[in-house]
DNA sequence: ACATAGTTTCAATACTATTTGAAACTACGG
DNA sequence: CCGTAGTTTCAAATAGTATTGAAACTATGT
């Protein structure tokens, strides 16, 4: 396999990851490339290597900008912006974790956590409140945990998971 | 708010964030009903309560039962099928765990495993090489961690994760 | 103040995934 | 066997998302 053959897969198979994680193939494409470029890619080129519009790249660059995933980098002299992927693949999964926890995981414990003293003592009542209970639990619990890990450092702390699971 | 205003924001809530994380709407909110029913539930019982259709319900039932959140209970006496679910929100989490690890995060390892070994001198080559290198070994570990934890007792891995990060 | 290079927005469109509903199928009781 | 209650399948319709592309906008150099 040559290399273009293996960055286009590669590109591929990260597009697809990220769909079925629910971020967006092209965001997740941009992102395989400017993750694989040794320097830092313009929109233009980005809109080249992957066959995508200007609006469609530009709204993805930006959109991993917001996510801490990409920078922009700026050449003395040029006009045009380039942009580089962080490539230290631990603070990638740092800032997608955190992301992804503000955005869906935190709104779900707030939810439940209302939910815990619904009255009745019905057996409907009883299931529904020790379910949610349950569910708050558990969620406050992962919520915590990926706090703490993302805080400090996703590297040392898979290590030392791993570690202590063996 | 009431029990039947609770229980409609749960199963929205739980659909949301069920497609969010690439599992879809209906069948996350199948899945909600069943977790707040206090018994068992009929394919035709489910259409009502969540104003689906007939093959959707079964479609979503049986992938359920696929990821073991949902059991199929006879009742004797009785032809019809119910189902219910898991109740434990550990064993929950476990089995979602798994089930994604096996779609998603297996093939990926997978792939990047083939990829380590691409050829080449040029700057391009070295940086593909350095980031699939790189992102192989975060999966792996993620990997490992992930199948660790879920044959053993994720319950008791939270519990121990979390006071290590104290 | 104008021309130029570049970026952003957004309505229209294309694409994908989900859902429906009706027909085919299956199994059971009489 | 036949009728009935129930389940499964799947092509077609629908709903939901992502993408395009052109126009509006912004900044820069002369």
């Amino acid at each position: 396999m040559d290399l273009k053959e293996a960055r286009d897969k590669f590109i591929e198979a990260w597009g697809a990851f990220g769909s079925a994680w629910g971020i967006n193939r092209s965001m997740a494409q941009v992102h395989a490339l400017l993750l694989i470029s040794h320097e830092p890619l313009s929109t233009e080129e980005v809109m080249d290597q992957l066959n995508i519009s200007r609006g469609n790249a530009n709204m993805n660059l930006r959109t991993l900008i917001d996510w801490s995933l990409v920078r922009r980098v700026l050449k003395s002299g040029e006009r045009r912006e380039y942009f580089e992927a962080e490539k230290d693949v631990w603070k990638v999964a740092t800032h997608i974790t955190r992301e992804r926890k503000k955005r869906e995981l935190e709104p779900l414990v707030r939810l439940l956590d209302e939910l815990e003293d619904i009255p009745g003592s019905t057996p409907e009542a009883k299931a529904f409140r020790k379910t949610t209970h349950d569910l708050h639990d558990l969620t406050t619990r992962l919520d915590t945990l990926l706090d703490h890990s993302t805080r400090r450092d996703v590297k040392w702390f898979v290590k030392a998971a791993t570690t202590l699971l063996k």
